[in-house]
DNA sequence: ACAATAATATTACGATTGTAAGAACAAGGA
DNA sequence: TCCTTGTTCTTACAATCGTAATATTATTGT
């Protein structure tokens, strides 16, 4: 019932939006942020909220004489989703073991691993 | 000309048992392996195959009465592009914002936390 | 040499996705 | 009131994907 449901790249794209504003937002705001970043024509970016509102990632009401939409899942519960697909597809399931691959191929500069590090000391001095 | 294919979930996961292989591995024997993890027909299986030598992620060769497969592409390339792909859609494109992400939704353990700043210590010391 | 079997190749089919066009409807200006 | 224009709804269409079934070809035992 209350399962999140599949969101497509550009599906989520438009969710961006959405969860930026904070706010409901009209058809016509969502496609003008969208062609700012996308080239997709506005009929696009409709089919993509209908499609949206379809698989109840989104509700939207009447407001007015234009129609306005509101999430219905959390860019959170997306994300902590998403990861742990990802996770689980390709890296056994673990976040270290993708810290590991990507230090081992020298995917992180030495500013990232210091800031990294002291992210984690700060994570762990709070938690005693 | 030497793009990295996209590789769909069920073709990763044939991928990975051709990698593991090591070496050239036959259809029957690739078959096998994936009955062990997954509940696909042969069939399927077959497919699977087909469709990655079309997509050239890996070719295949008569040896004897059968053919056997041999991965094209790698599977550290393929984790890197997802990685980055993943990255790069949901957390700006880096794995710090992930980690930051993880960490503020209590998402790993502090023997998770302890592995992986050791982990940075371990690379940060041998990088001078 | 022929039939049974095993291996590969071809075809299928519905769902999702990216990408959008066209149809219908409503509201305001002439 | 009627037409234009903006808004929403319906329909489209090819590619990819998951999931196979059927057809063809090659091999091997009798």
């Amino acid at each position: 019932m209350n399962n999140i449901p599949a969101i497509s790249e550009a599906e989520y794209q438009v969710m961006k939006i959405i969860w930026a504003a904070g706010t409901p937002i009209s058809t016509n705001e969502v496609v003008e942020k969208l062609e700012k970043t996308t080239s997709w024509k506005p009929k696009t970016i409709h089919t993509l909220l209908s499609r949206l509102a379809k698989k109840e990632a989104l509700k939207y009401e009447q407001k007015g004489r234009v129609f306005v939409y509101t999430p219905l899942i959390q860019e959170a519960e997306i994300l902590e989703m998403e990861s742990e697909t990802f996770l689980n597809r390709f890296y056994d399931g673990t976040l270290n073991s993708m810290v590991v691959n990507l230090l081992e191929r020298n995917k992180l500069s030495e500013d990232d691993m210091n800031e990294l590090k002291h992210i984690l000391e700060q994570k762990l001095s709070e938690r005693r």
